[in-house]
DNA sequence: ATCTCGATAGTCT
DNA sequence: GACTATCGAGATC
């Protein structure tokens, strides 16, 4: 749970013209944040891949087109596309306007507004609120365990693909909530679900963490 | 625990 | 007409 009156305050454009491969470590354990029309959804980012000009696995490899335009313009916008007939998946758009970079977001560990966030998962059977970490780590799993579990429980879709996140408005992200956060270790491993650039290690969790899109993956 | 497969529709060739 | 930055069910070990 979020501590009461914790402050949410949205992360400055200057965060996102750092390196993309930069952006997409330090993001783990920012928030991620949503007035949602059934109240403040927060999660823990846990997991990202960054997706960079001249990377044959990025969307803006041949161009732009209607769908990746976000990806093209200003940082500090979200890209938010629609893809295998039902999902969505969520970016963070980085670099200057004109250079096509991109932080996916592909878990996160849910802290606010759990009772919505399973309910938009269709998942009601269960406790979502228990505190063991055993079952808090399944939940985390089931409600955002992957990028589109994520955009599922956090209600997010097209209609908000490009919007603004370093206003506290509809969605933003808000720095870590504790200070020693940087002393875990960042672990790069392959990208899931392409095809090309596969070489790259430029997914990132952090060691230990419970609450990454496959188990037991970064419990190395 | 790990795998294979089908669903489903928007995007691009 | 092929492909897809995915997910869940069902089979199998």
């Amino acid at each position: 749970m979020l501590r009461d009156g914790e402050r949410l305050q949205p992360l400055p454009r200057d965060f996102y013209l750092q390196e993309t491969l930069t952006v997409a470590r330090q993001l783990l354990n920012c928030l991620l944040v949503h007035a949602s029309p059934e109240g403040l959804l927060v999660g823990r980012i846990s997991e990202t891949e960054a997706y960079t000009e001249g990377d044959p696995a990025s969307h803006a490899y041949r161009g732009r087109t209607a769908r990746n335009a976000v990806m093209f313009g200003p940082p500090g916008h979200a890209y938010i596309y629609f893809t295998y007939g039902m999902h969505h998946c969520m970016n963070l758009v980085t670099a200057q306007a004109g250079v096509a970079e991109a932080v996916l977001l592909r878990a996160a560990e849910p802290l606010e507004g759990l009772e919505p966030m399973a309910a938009r998962r269709g998942l009601t059977v269960g406790n979502p609120g228990d505190t063991e970490p055993k079952a808090r780590s399944r939940w985390g799993q089931a409600l955002c365990g992957g990028p589109g579990r994520l955009c599922q429980a956090f209600g997010l879709d097209r209609t908000l693909d490009g919007i603004d996140v370093t206003v506290a408005d509809r969605l933003w992200i808000a720095p870590p909530r504790y200070a020693a956060q940087d002393q875990a270790e960042v672990l790069a491993t392959p990208r899931i679900g392409i095809t090309r650039g596969t070489e790259q290690l430029w997914r990132f969790t952090l060691r230990g963490d419970l609450y990454t899109s496959r188990k037991g993956q970064s419990a190395l």
